[in-house]
Order: C-alpha cells, then sequence, then structure tokens
DNA sequence: CTCCTATAGTTAGATTATCTAATTACATTG
DNA sequence: CAATGTAATTAGATAATCTAACTATAGGAG
C-alpha cells in the first residue's frame, strides 16, 4: 500500500528533482567492474516503473474498498470455480505465500462475505474455499475499471511501441517468474 | 513486502497453472466496450511484472537487513547531501508519502545510526536530515550487489531488445510519474 | 509586545500484508 | 492404537503506510 496523499499543506521548501543522472553517476562510481551499466540502468528504471504502476493500480482499486492482493485472491478463485478442491494451502503455494496469511486474507473476504468456506469431506484437515455470489458480483463491477486503468498505464505509447514493449515484456516476466517459482 | 516462502512443506494437492488466457478470457468479458484490450493485456503484464521485478529486489536486499524504501531514502540523502536544508517535510514531498511516515522511516534509521537529525539554527521548528558515515558506509555496502540484481533482472534479453525496452519504458515512466505527481 | 494562526515535527492509534512459531484437529501408517 | 505427518488457524511480530491530535515555534495584526 502506498502514495496517495491527499495534500497535507503545501510545503514552501522543496528538495530539487534530481532526475535519472545523479542515479546513474553514483551508479559508475559504486556498480561492480562485471557489472553491466546499461542494463544495470534499464532494471532500475524497470524497477522505479512498477513501483508506479502498482501505486496507480493500488489508487484506482481504493475506490472499491479493495486491495490489489485481494483481487488477486478472488481472481483466482475465480477462475478456478470449477475445481473440486481449492485449499488454502494451494493458494498459498500458488500466490507464493504462507498458509497463515492466506488465513488472514480469507478471514477479511469472508467477512464481507466475498467468500465461503467448507469443510472438505474427504478429509477433514482440509476446506474448500470458494468465490461467492456477492463476491462475483463485486469482482464483476471491479473488472471494467480495472482493465480499463490496465489499458490507461500504457495510452502514452503508440500501436509500434506497445507492440514492441509487449514482445520483450512477456519474455521478461516469463524469466522473472521462473526465477522466483512463482507465477499464474 | 511479499514472497519469499523457504518452504514449509510440500504440498501435495495443488492448482493448476492456468497461464495468462483464463485472464484475457475473463478480460474479453468483462472489459467496457470503449477498453482497448490490447493495451488492457500489456498494462496487466506490465503490473505482473512490476510485482515480480519488486519482489526479487526485496529478497536481494533482505541480505542488508534493510528495505527498498529504507534504502530509497538513504539514496536519497546521499544524493542531497551538499544541500544545507533537507526536512522531513520535504522528504515527505519528494518521496509521495506523509510527514509521519516520513518520521517512523527516521526513527528506524536513526536508531541504527545511518541518519543524523539535527535542529536547524534559523527556523527552531525545522529538522536537518543527513546520511552518517555509517549510512555512507551500509550503502557502498549494498549497491554494488543491487546494481548487479538491477541488471540481471533484464539479463534475459539481448543487446537490441534492451535497446527498444529503454526507451519504451523511459517514455512511460515519464508519463506515470507526471500522473502520479511524484518521482526523482 | 502580545495573541492568533500557520507550519514542522512527532505521537497515538489504525490498517494491510507479510512472516515465524505454536496449537489443534484429523489422517496415515507401522 | 500410538507416533508422526499435514491442514488450518492462532498468536505475536514487523514493515509501511494512513489520519488525527498534539507540541513547539514563527510571524503577522493589532
Amino acid at each position: 500500500m502506498k502514495r496517495k496523499p491527499a495534500k497535507e499543506y503545501t510545503t514552501e521548501q522543496q528538495l530539487p528533482r534530481l532526475g535519472t543522472s545523479p542515479y546513474l553517476k553514483l551508479m559508475e562510481r559504486t556498480a561492480s567492474s562485471d557489472t553491466n551499466l546499461n542494463s544495470a540502468h534499464l532494471g532500475l528504471i524497470m524497477l522505479w516503473t512498477g513501483d508506479n504502476i502498482l501505486d496507480m493500480v493500488d489508487i484506482d482499486l481504493a475506490a472499491f474498498d479493495i486491495t490489489e492482493s485481494k483481487l488477486d485472491l478472488l481472481l483466482l478463485l475465480s477462475l478456478h470455480a470449477d475445481q473440486e478442491l481449492v485449499t488454502p494451502s494451494s493458494i498459498a503455494d500458488r500466490l507464493g505465500i504462507r498458509r497463515s496469511s492466506v488465513t488472514a486474507l480469507l478471514i477479511w473476504l469472508e467477512k464481507k462475505n466475498l467468500i465461503v468456506r467448507e469443510p472438505y469431506a474427504k478429509d477433514g484437515r482440509m476446506t474448500h474455499v470458494r468465490i461467492s455470489a456477492e463476491g462475483r458480483t463485486l469482482v464483476n463491477q471491479i473488472l471494467p475499471t480495472f482493465w480499463s486503468t490496465c489499458a490507461s498505464l500504457v495510452d502514452e505509447l503508440n500501436k509500434e511501441e506497445q507492440a514492441v514493449f509487449q514482445k520483450v515484456l512477456v519474455k521478461l516476466n516469463a524469466s522473472l517468474e521462473k526465477r522466483l517459482g512463482s507465477g499464474r
């Protein structure tokens, strides 16, 4: 969760915007000799951009009183609604977080009646989790805005730029998911 | 903060990896008619990638017992070390967070002797914040790894891909920073 | 020169998303 | 059937954020 200060006061004294170049100079001075500076620069901008994108999405979802993590989980349940068994463990595994973290999310979602937890008859230790009708309704309310926010992220890019960007990004993301061992 | 499960147990039953296509199908069904689906798709992948990149960097920084937010602040102080006056307010303004959030970060950093807070003589309400010698040492220890992590993010891409990617990314990030009103 | 108000910083208290460790309950297997 | 493994939860912690309230100082209006 981050950003979106409503404006506290307008401060008089300010720090100047330095831009990218001081970071690059610092990098030149402090990077190990076997680090490719161009790649590092690119990675840094990617990191900053990722941060900004997360912020944008958070801000938009705030209107629906939900966070990206929770929407993520609801979508996961949506897309696996046909599965006989969806347990907190398997959710944790898929999301790359601990079971206890999933429990916390589920408690919140259940309190709002967005999901249902049902004991699993075939194995008394397990619980089946599914999205509720209310949950589906909420998701359907959120998604049009969510997709339009996603689209707006890359608004500035023209068709051609989008095309090359997409190609490279898909490759990049695949490699990251592989390295993290996580992914959809 | 996210991800990095050490492995709790290996769960037997798992949720299948669905990949991107069910998300796209869902999008086709639920996006408003004035949303460009290609753009939305691209934005979605961008969001996922951003998430993964954040995770990678977090994991690497964890070894130094510091988080991205805190390193960010230390770098900010580093780069403004020549300024006569750097206040919590101006930091909050630059980082796009509230003053009270900055206070929390500063308390942590000060406890570890990474920064120094000095009363500002010319205005008794203000405090000048600067990075300490210890802080500078830590930053110098972290940066080589940090840059190499940044570089490794885009390892998979060849020279040519990096070049187009960079061009588009810079443009994209500039537009996001403008929209968020934040930025370096 | 004193009083009001604006500003800077902090504190108090809350939320969200994580984690680890401990606990509870059920299942399996020797 | 007792020991051990697994699923889920609970308890308690940390990090990063927020809003609201508070304290202290500054600066201007009488």
